[in-house]
DNA sequence: ACGCTTTGTTAATGACCGTTAACGCGTATG
DNA sequence: CATACGCGTTAACGGTCATTAACAAAGCGT
């Protein structure tokens, strides 16, 4: 077997190209036609794949929310008790993902609210459970800080991390070590 | 004279609501209907106070970068020559606009898109003007630094800043020095 | 009292858009 | 070879929505 990776299917391409068109003009902001058009067919031959609009937004940010909680929690495995350590790698992981997958981390905290109940409720309990994930960590680290103030340090740091959509001037391995140190400032004036 | 604040006008108080609806829903996600509804008129009355849906978004986004841009640079030149303390007092008017001005920081980097041309070009020189007095300040602090890396550090800061809006759950003061702390830590890691 | 401006109202218009219907074509399968 | 299915197409439907038209009432200077 080839050690490339496989063509993408048919899916898959649409999720990717409806992810930078919803990223890049918002959700209300583009039409399946236009979708369509990014992949080679026209408007209605989407329903093939997916339900509708909605699906495709649904699966994206349902998707989006599961890598990033399953990654965490692997890397809270991995890197064994050392709460040090183990920050380091979720930082990593997140700095990886909002690199890689600039469209995604944008839709992930700006088109929550276009999803039916049913799914924004399981992505944010998806979401929750990774700011968690951060939280409990971050607490071994800073006893002596209240859990308030650690939530919204964590939140806070996302929005640090998150910023990069912005901006792509930079080369990725400079972009990933500046970042990497920044948050890192960041938390250490947790206790300062 | 009273010292209290006069009644807002009707142009004002549609602002507001346009506003919160626009960060609530997104600016295509809102009807008219709804901003009117809100402000106790019904749809089309709007048009007697703005040209249409799309000149009360460019008003609010270019309002609030010129106030940004206005307190930004009233606090570079009222903290003399000092760079750390201008840098302090940077970031409190930031965090101070964040927290106060919610539903806009968040239009402003989340709606830009959907301005026509020349509204669009007018907000991003605003903007560019706005980090760039940050960027002078945080060069003077860190000479030895790179100016593309500082102003990915600028941008970052902001995201940090911004990522208010998700929650209110601390205490209005709390979460300002909390802010202002997590900023420092940044700003401090750049030379670390 | 009169007419002008301001600020509303409701009804209509026209565009856009998500979705469904109806149909066609290749291809693998039995 | 037939046939069923995957994957498209174009046309039509229905709803939503920004915007305009046409009209009304209230304040106000003269």
């Amino acid at each position: 077997m080839s050690t490339r990776a496989a063509a993408p299917t048919r899916r898959e391409q649409i999720l990717r190209e409806a992810a930078r068109l919803f990223a890049e003009r918002g959700f209300h902001g583009v039409g399946v036609d236009e979708i369509g058009a990014a992949v080679g067919i026209s408007g209605p031959g989407l329903y093939r794949h997916f339900a509708g609009k909605d699906a495709m937004l649904a699966e994206l940010l349902v998707g989006i929310s599961e890598r990033l909680l399953t990654g965490g929690r692997r890397r809270v495995e991995e890197a064994g008790g050392n709460p040090r350590e183990v920050l380091t790698s979720l930082v990593e992981g997140h700095i990886d993902f909002a690199l890689d997958d600039r469209a995604l981390i944008t839709l992930h905290d700006r088109e929550l609210d276009r999803l039916r109940e049913a799914d924004r409720k399981l992505v944010r309990q998806l979401q929750r459970q990774y700011v968690e994930l951060w939280v409990a960590v971050v607490r071994e680290l800073h006893p002596e800080v209240g859990e308030t103030e650690v939530r919204v340090c964590v939140h806070a740091v996302f929005g640090l991390l998150n910023s990069t959509p912005h901006l792509a001037v930079l080369g990725r391995d400079a972009t990933e070590s500046l970042l990497r140190r920044l948050a890192d400032g960041a938390f250490g004036a947790l206790s300062g």
